[in-house]
DNA sequence: CAGTACATACAGAAAAAACTGTACAAACTA
DNA sequence: TAGTTTGTACAGTTTTTTCTGTATGTACTG
């Protein structure tokens, strides 16, 4: 009878978990799996998953690769047990700065090198004879370049915070 | 003929962006929509995108409008002009912050809801007379939400710190 | 070694998302 | 007012993604 509202209780966090964790780009499926895993005391193995999620054992496979490779769950080994066992990561905070620091970090780096390499294309440009027209056109772009090229440095130096943690004495300070 | 260059310059920035932009989980083709509109000079309208990018006019107004949105672009009025111009807000600094405090804000604020709303009800239910596992499953799950809402309080900050742009005077310090 | 349990690659089915063309409403023009 | 122009709602199509069942390779067990 009570069991109900102490399911219940720990359904709506699953819930609302799942839902939110399109911040991360990932499936709703994937999210319940990652709330569900968050609540197990123990580590889950794919059986149990496909069993608690009424889930095909493949889903459960593939959704927990992906979740390893957010950096968000692990795998554990125990001894005298044939079965994977997998567990969610359990300082969040670091999941959180992982997450934040590798997505933006190459976000980052691609465009800041696709910049790069066209401000040094036009800049030979503009060294040959070309038309006014185009002269023109050039230095417009490569305004424009240098002020990504500008805000993907401060980009980094944000996530520089976070990678080195200094981001916790930060808030700390706050308080 | 050194057209070509120029174009190829401003090509590649546009694509980058365009790749990258999966991170504001936006679609590619909305990206590129995005990286075109920031190296256009003049506020553009939907048929000058529909011709650059040869896509409906339909996918440029839906597009517009998720870049909208997403606080990524303006609109913008200009005497004796029918047509609706759009234009990329200038300062992509802001438009970061913006995308990241609303999103996460977003995020936590209904992660936190149904963490409280669960809390209480497992208090509750704690309160009453129930079996020894059900009072065991509760504290545990207790547990895991507390720590849960002391993580989204945490990350409550970190949005604070961007909102507030003091994450602008940290940064500084920095150098 | 044969037999079993397990995870995952792969192909196909189901579901979701992106994109287009048409149609229509609102705003403008003459 | 009638005639244009413009943006978008909507339905249908195409493309992409997600999910499942089968099949296979690997590792363990006796």
């Amino acid at each position: 009878m009570q069991d109900k509202r102490v399911e219940n209780a720990r359904e709506r966090v699953i819930e609302s978990i799942s839902k939110n964790m399109d911040i991360y780009s990932v499936t709703p499926s994937v999210g319940r799996l990652y709330g569900a895993m968050f609540f197990e005391k123990e580590p889950m193995t794919l059986d149990e998953m496909k069993d608690k999620l009424q889930m095909s054992k493949t889903s459960m496979s593939t959704g927990v690769r992906t979740l390893i490779d957010l950096n968000m769950v692990d795998k554990v080994w125990r001894k005298g047990e044939r079965k994977d066992l997998y567990e969610v990561k359990s300082d969040w905070y670091q999941t959180f700065t992982d997450f934040f620091c590798i997505h933006w970090r190459k976000g980052i780096e691609m465009n800041r090198d696709a910049c790069k390499e066209s401000i040094a294309e036009l800049m030979e440009v503009l060294d040959g004879d070309i038309t006014n027209e185009d002269k023109n056109k050039a230095i417009e772009d490569l305004e424009k370049m240098s002020y990504a090229l500008g805000y993907y440095e401060w980009l980094n130096k944000v996530v520089d915070l976070f990678e080195s943690r200094k981001i916790f004495d930060v808030i700390d300070e706050e308080e």
